[in-house]
DNA sequence: GGTTATTTCTAGACTTTGTCTAAACGTCTG
DNA sequence: CAGACGTTTAGACAAAGTCTAGAAATAACC
């Protein structure tokens, strides 16, 4: 388990935040330092309700727009499959979901376990941003 | 094009709802005609527009209501790719979706075209319930 | 037919996620 | 120091969807 209070870790979220562009921020490394610990799927309230655990105190327009920022420079992947909130997904690696709609949880699914064979036509005028394979589970007991 | 306002039509709906276990009322009927006059994607709002735009008027709590219970009969299918809105979905025969970002437009991809070879372990407890791929696309020009 | 019981429908209040705005704050540069 | 630019903030706002309590159908029973 990382510590989030590393020096280390916190330089080394510093480097990844500069490497995508964006500027390191005190409000950004606090928000990055909670979603890149390990793995996870996260909605903007968990990551405020997080952030905001510690000493730090992230206002709600700055999780939001970070995260939308995140997003768009490839740092976390957003994932929509629950009508209410997106989840961001710190890990960006090709792999897809599970998303239990009774516990409202995501789960991994690795890459290699699924393929799609063939690329279909893409509609006129358009360039393929993403593929999201989603399989929906419910609990069995 | 299906005149929604043909009687033949009128009594297939009906026949349709009692099929899946719906007690076809007056207000359901409305919503249905609209739904299965052709394969589409519609949200809630663009379903209570429709449906008040003829004589009927039916309330948006309805309007909800009956797209939960036609999703949940099997009538309709949900889908969920834009974080603002769910569609509706009546083509509910097996088939994928490309879903343009910037129009918010979704289009079908026939099932042959997309082949999922080999299902993966599911989490512990659990069955699966649909296997969604969205193939997400940008405008090129 | 008349009287209950049950389901469905409705208006409008409410909740929740997320966005917008305008001001304040920081940092960098000349 | 001063100005420019990017970032953060509180709080107002927007939009999708839910909830509630009563009205209106519908069905069930005598």
């Amino acid at each position: 388990m990382v510590d989030i209070n590393d020096s280390q870790y916190r330089a080394s979220i510093i480097e990844r935040l500069k490497e995508a562009g964006v500027t390191p921020t005190q409000q950004r490394i606090d928000i990055a330092r909670i979603l890149f610990k390990q793995p996870q799927h996260l909605s903007a309230e968990d990551v405020m309700d997080l952030v905001n655990t510690e000493a730090a105190s992230v206002s709600k327009a700055t999780v939001y727009n970070t995260l939308g920022l995140f997003a768009k420079c490839g740092l976390v992947r957003e994932v929509i499959v629950d009508p209410t909130k997106v989840f961001y997904d710190s890990n960006i690696t090709e792999h897809h979901h599970f998303f239990n709609m009774d516990t409202g949880t995501l789960t991994d699914i690795h890459s290699a376990a699924v393929s799609i064979d063939c690329m279909p036509n893409l509609p006129e005028g358009t360039v393929a941003d993403g593929i999201d394979v989603i399989i929906r589970v419910r609990q069995s007991d």
